[in-house]
This record gives structure tokens, C-alpha cells and sequence, in this order.
DNA sequence: CTGAAAGCGCTTACAG
DNA sequence: CTGAAAGCGCTTACAG
């Protein structure tokens, strides 16, 4: 039960040797003459020696720990949405490739972050921070390496990593228009200003533009990006006159809106064409697979740890705001509309529909 | 950039006092009047002190600190079954509350584990892993506090969160029976001996014998727990003469395979009834519904810690095993079978059914 | 090439 | 009630 721990001073015993020169041997610091790093590494095997971080941390100030500091969404409970357990696991590889470890914490806007300090942390990973929070100033202000997924900050000396929302948002419209819709709704998360949603928003409207379909704020409907938010979005969809075609900003929302639209007996792409946004390993199983704008989620946390290992390292990275390319996956849950299709869809005669 | 620390020797100079009593007020240790207390109180607001972690791992070799060991899929990457972040989710909160961090650590067979004595973590939690493999035995040997989460080790003496499996394993079968379903089909991840899948296996079995019908072999088909393995196995399940109804001994397998039926134009429950396990968050939102066997993944997790804090307490738990119980949920992927519908599927008529 | 010593920031007996 | 000192296990100048 109680370790006795292996320490430094028990291999400089064993080897015969100073504590320092051990050090040195373990560090490839100082000049050892090659007869004494054998003798040193022997007694390490011997003795199964491994160093004490936390020793290490002392004098160092260095911990090769990093915090993945990810939204709570309520009090309590970190996010369900799959997207984040696989951005997670991308940040993991990332961080076993750069010999660093990961501290996953859950925080809400009440955190501290004492713990960065304490725990001699170096470097974090924020998720999905946003503008103008306390929390977020705080982190600057100590200069604690940080690199921010998904956050949309203005400081432009602030390390970034995001999709390239603004033209997923463009894509996935485009889709639709190219199809032959023209009255699309947007499902989409809160669109707070300098947010995810809102650049997903920005994308739709310059597609809608472009087209030169006139862009109405009711079809932009808000609810949460999560499956329960998708599925209590059907009322709202479908009170909107003549829509043939939704585009929602998220994976998780669209499949809500799937589940709720086929509890009302309606059928997609047949009564409507629905597109998502994310590419969660989920969506091609979906029914029907569902067309969306496809990230790479895992590329994206690893490249969040490869600028933060270069902030941390304090070389200047090529970049200091990195877009991961996003791309158009076409499944089957869009369709062509045909033409005089205008409006396929009525809410007072789908209320009359099956019941599943 | 370079963070000049304030440490606890700044406070003791700031507040007229020794470090020793600053050490004593930190911690409510020692005898300390009143009066001092206010004083050293105030220089640490006023200094904005917060103590060193890690040189507080140094003297007392705690570091409220514990990994939680996630086994790799395929070299690299963590499985990507969003249960995963649901009990991750769940040891975060239950960490949260006894006021512990988490390491995340992915790990496969490789593993060395040499972190657990460099960070002097203070205990471990490990998911899935095996009765017999080197890891799991460097781990007891060392007799560092550990919790193993659906793990099935035989040993008594090491502490162990399961599902209720076998329990589950019969009452997703039994529904189908009491559904006057009596071809009933296993898609399953592989059956290891003391697996959870096992588990589950067993508890088929009973429902089976129980309700005097036969068990075949070939009818427990293997493939991997994931979307991709239950989307490959609808060959194999259709191959099964009579099958009128397929328990999936995980959702994720249960939608991959929703997903490969609805590809070959089949309709869940009218053709084929599929029963899964977990409850997932996405379940209920599957096409149709999924009936599955729940459990509580997130108490799962947040019992993990509960269970580990006693242990790292030295406090002697209630219990060293801890089973988590399951209910069976019914929604609408399973049917009730009408009289005569002995053999509803017939592999060679689907196949010229439609294609969706 | 090698070692003695200081110091990282704490906690913990031990005196007083 | 309070403080001086040792020590946790390392690394890093600095001598030699």
C-alpha cells in the first residue's frame, strides 16, 4: 500500500555516482562520460526508476500538463453532444504525440482557474469560449499558452483554431439552393455576435444573397444545438408557409429534427430536405443519412495542441488563427425539388398525416 | 509572460508572520488566533495567493489527482462510442464534487502507466479492461487506489463499477419473448470470458432457456460494438432462418444496424424488431425509437469516483463491487408478433423488396 | 567529467 | 499561539 518510492538518490547510491550526475544522465545535460551513463542506466533499469513529475515540476515550473477546459452546459453536466467527445479524442492524439498530458475539466462561468496557476499548468485548450467573459479576460491577462477552439475572439494575438464556418454555412444553403429550394429555414443555435452560429448564419445569408432569395429573420429559428432542441424546432418549421428545405447548424440538432419530423408522420427528404452540419460519425447512420457539411473534428484538436505546443515553445507559429476546411457530404436526406414544387409542405394537411 | 509567482513566503512577509502559520491558516491545521488568522486572510486576498500545487505533491505525495483510462480503439484513437463521454461526463462531475482533477489517458495493451507514479496520482479509474493483461496487473500490483468500470475481474479484492449486464442481457430478451418474438438473433461484441458482452450473452441465454426455446450458436452474432459493425452484420443477421427480432448488446451497434436494414429498404419494427443497450441520448431520437436496455451512465461514472475516494481514503467502502442497475426501456423498434408470423423475413424476398 | 550545495514552495514535527 | 528548520525529489549553476 504505501509506495516506497525509487528515488534519486537511491540510484546515485546504487550506481556509485553523484545525484547530479544521474540527473544528467536522465536530462542528456552536462558532459558524462559514456562508461558512467551506462553504469547510471543500468542501476535505472535496476531500480525501475522513474522521476517524479511533481519534483520536476517544482524546479521547472513546468508540468507538461495542459487543461481541455470544455463548456458545462448545465450546472453539472458537460455537454452531450458527441461532437465534443470526438474533438476531445483528437486533442488526446495530439497531446500523446507531443509527450503532454490533458487535465479535462468541465467549467461553467463561474469557474476560477485557480487550478492553472497551482497546478503549474502548461498551457490550456479552450472550447467554445466566448467574447467579453470574465473567465476568458483572466486567461489573457496571466498569459497562460492558450490556443481557443471555437471561439471567435477579436484579439487578433489570441491563438485560434475554427472551422471555416462562414462557408460550411455558404455550402450547405448552396446545396439547397442547387437543388432548387428556395424556401430554406435555418435551425440554429443561439446566434450570439462573434459565435459559431452566428458565421453558420453569415454563410447562409450570402448563399440566400447570392441567389437572390430574400432572407426573412422567422426562418432563422433558434434552439438549442441538441437533439431535444431539433426535435421542439418541428412546430416552428413547420408553421413557416411553403418551407421545403431546412439547414440546421448543427449534427445533433438535424437528427433531432429527423426524430421529430418522423413522429409527425412526415417523411424526409420526401416532405422535406434537412442538412447538418458537422459530420459526426452518427450522421452517415442516420435515417435517412443525412446530408451535411462535413469538419474534420479530429484534425481540429490535434492541430489545436500543435499551435499550442508552438506557443508554448515560444516560436513565432506560421499562423495565429488557423480554418479547418469543411466540405459538402451529399447523403440522403436531401433531395431534388421539382419543378412547381413551390410549397410541398402544409402544416394543416401534415397534421393530418400518419402518426408514424 | 514570465508569471512572477506569489508564493506563500509573500504573504507570511506581507502579513507579519511566518511561513509556518501562513501553512497552518491555509490549512486549519495548528493552533491560530483569531486575530492572525484576519491578518494572513486578508494578505492572501490582497496578493491574490493561491499555493502551489505542485510543491504541495511533493511533501504529502497526494496530488488530488486521477487518471482515467480510456482504452484505444484502433492505435491512436479513442473509441468513438459517444458512451464514452457520457461516463467520462459523469467521473467529471463526481470528480468535481469530491474536488479532484482528471487526467484523460487514452491506453492501449502498450501502455506503461509510468505516469501514475511520476504524478504521484492519487488514484486511477480505468474503463474496459481485461482480466489477465499485464497493464491490469502492474496496476493491482503496484496497489495504487484503482476503480475498474466494466471491467469483470475475478479478483474480489479489486474494486469494480458494473452494469447490471447479465440482468440486462435477459430483459432485452425477454421483452422480445413476451412480444411472442421466438427467433431472436444476438448482435454482440465479442464474447471474451468475463467481458461485459459475455455478460450479456448469458443473460440471453436465461431469457432463452426460460421461455423452453433453444439456443443456437450461430444465432449470437459477433461483430465489433460500433455503427460500422451493426451496419456489416445485416447479411449475417438476415442469413438466420424465421429471425423476427435482433437484441443488440449496444446501441451504437443496434443503430448501425437500423441503419444498414433501412438501406436495403427494410422497416424496423414491421420487418425486423431491434432492441439495443445503453440509452444513449441519441437513442430516443433514432428512427424509429429505439427500445433498448438502460443505464444510468453518468451515476455510472460519478459512482466510479465515490468508490475511489473511499478507497483512497483508506475507508473500507460498502461494497467492492458495485452493479449498477438497468431498466428496460420499450419504444418503437420492437413489435408485438401476430399469430403466424412465425417467419416473417425471408432473406430472398427482401432482397427484392425496395431500396428505400 | 563529476560532485557539493542551493533552491523550487510547500508541510510538519518540534521548540519555545 | 508562533517560528526556525528539515525535508519532499528534483535541476542547475558553480567549483574542481
Amino acid at each position: 500500500m504505501s509506495v516506497t518510492r525509487v528515488t534519486i538518490k537511491d540510484v546515485a547510491r546504487s550506481a556509485g555516482v553523484s545525484i547530479a550526475t544521474v540527473s544528467n544522465v536522465l536530462n542528456g545535460t552536462g558532459r558524462v562520460s559514456a562508461d558512467t551513463v551506462r553504469t547510471v542506466r543500468r542501476a535505472i533499469q535496476e531500480l525501475k526508476y522513474s522521476p517524479s513529475q511533481a519534483a520536476r515540476n517544482l524546479k521547472d515550473k513546468k508540468s507538461r500538463l495542459i487543461a481541455v477546459i470544455v463548456p458545462l452546459l448545465h450546472k453539472g453536466f458537460l455537454h452531450d453532444n458527441p461532437f465534443y467527445w470526438q474533438l476531445v479524442g483528437g486533442i488526446e492524439e495530439g497531446a500523446r504525440a507531443h509527450r503532454l498530458h490533458i487535465m479535462l475539466v468541465g467549467a461553467d462561468s463561474e469557474e476560477s482557474y485557480s487550478f492553472v496557476k497551482e497546478r503549474h499548468l502548461d498551457g490550456l485548450i479552450v472550447i467554445g469560449a466566448f467574447e467579453g467573459s470574465e473567465a476568458l479576460e483572466r486567461i489573457v491577462q496571466w498569459g497562460v499558452p492558450s490556443v481557443f477552439v471555437d471561439s471567435y475572439l477579436a484579439d487578433p494575438n489570441v491563438y485560434q483554431i475554427l472551422s471555416d464556418d462562414e462557408k460550411g454555412g455558404y455550402l450547405g444553403t448552396k446545396h439547397l439552393i442547387d437543388l432548387g429550394h428556395r424556401n430554406i429555414a435555418l435551425l440554429t443555435g443561439e446566434i450570439e455576435p462573434n459565435g459559431v452560429h452566428e458565421a453558420r448564419f453569415l454563410g447562409y445569408r450570402r448563399a440566400l444573397k447570392e441567389a437572390g432569395i430574400g432572407y426573412r429573420p422567422a426562418w432563422a429559428v433558434e434552439e438549442p444545438p441538441t437533439m431535444e432542441g431539433g426535435a421542439r424546432s418541428v412546430p416552428r418549421i413547420l408553421a413557416l408557409q411553403g418551407v421545403s428545405a431546412v439547414f440546421a447548424t448543427s449534427d445533433v440538432a438535424a437528427m433531432g429534427l429527423l426524430s421529430g419530423l418522423s413522429e409527425r408522420g412526415l417523411s424526409v427528404p420526401r416532405d422535406l430536405s434537412v442538412a447538418g452540419f458537422d459530420d459526426l460519425p452518427y450522421s452517415r447512420f442516420a435515417t435517412p443519412p443525412l446530408t451535411t457539411v462535413a469538419q474534420d473534428i479530429g484534425l481540429k484538436g490535434r492541430e489545436a495542441v500543435r499551435l499550442l505546443q508552438a506557443h508554448m515553445d515560444n516560436k513565432e507559429p506560421p499562423y495565429r488563427r488557423k480554418l479547418i476546411p469543411v466540405e459538402l457530404k451529399a447523403r440522403q436526406s436531401t433531395r431534388f425539388l421539382e419543378e412547381g414544387e413551390g410549397e410541398p409542405v402544409d402544416a394543416n394537411e401534415i397534421r393530418k398525416g400518419g402518426d408514424g
